[in-house]
DNA sequence: GGTGAAACACGCCGATG
DNA sequence: CATCGGCGTGTTTCACC
């Protein structure tokens, strides 16, 4: 699908508050707001708007730690990855995990409660995963940059 | 704000799906539509729900390169993490940033359009930045989990 | 917790280039 | 023929009772 910057408005805006009407956007966006309307179904049909979502303080839930963990495996073996995959997916804490290039095999995203969680959920979780050899922590000490949407790459 | 057991399951479902509406929450959760309504308003303005967004797929929009980067600043004064923190508000292609513990001091997520996008990115952005002494970049290879919302810490 | 009015989304249709 | 803007209907939200 080819988006044109009218669609990049769009995607932008939604980024930003999902439940902005129609009509609203067609004040910012030179369009009328039927075509607003057909414009988003397109991008949803088209998968590039995948979910809407709401976004949830985690201070709020109790969730006071967020960390970031290098992981690496053990073994590299289709068995091993598979195993380890639904580890992760098992575990509500890890947010999300991606494949990397460098030191590690896997970066991953982690919530807890406090410090005591997290160092638990470590030794018990984590490494009690016999595919997983090592595991190296950073604890986010500070957000100094919100996430806010995706850039529009046409820059 | 003490939030009980409905509270949890009301942000689980706005968390997977913000455009649920009350009725339908009201057939999953044993609270009447009105309730839930109030609920989640309540929650907005605690601001434990500070967004509703779209969540979009970065390849649809021509971002096909997610990276993490561990940066060490030059110098730690005032005026060098001022800048820094400038610094990374105006660059769009920095999604997040955290200042972290352990070796480096800022933890950064990036998109770029393609590898030679990120490049040119490190290179002529970050590494222009005269605070900022070294990176080290992690390419996701693979999402092997993707978000979706925060986990319940009532477990 | 239920009910009403207002706002909203979305499909239909004629008009236009 | 594809695309656009306006209208009407069903749905959702929100304030009041």
């Amino acid at each position: 699908m080819q988006l044109d910057r009218f669609d990049y408005q769009i995607l932008q805006a939604l980024q930003k508050d999902a439940r902005m009407p129609h009509q609203k956007l067609s004040q910012i966006i030179p369009l009328s707001s039927s075509q607003i309307g057909r414009r988003i179904q397109q991008l949803e049909e088209a998968g590039v708007i995948s979910a809407y979502r709401a976004e949830l303080q985690p201070e709020a839930m109790g969730l006071g730690v967020l960390a970031f963990m290098n992981v690496c495996l053990e073994r590299h073996g289709e068995k091993a990855i598979k195993d380890f995959i639904q580890g992760i997916d098992a575990i509500p804490e890890i947010l999300e995990a991606h494949a990397v290039t460098g030191d590690a095999d896997y970066a991953l995203r982690v919530v807890a409660a406090d410090l005591p969680s997290l160092s638990r959920f470590v030794m018990h979780k984590l490494l009690a995963m016999d595919c997983v050899r090592s595991v190296k922590s950073s604890v986010a000490l500070e957000q100094v940059k919100r996430f806010s949407g995706l850039p529009n790459p046409a820059h």
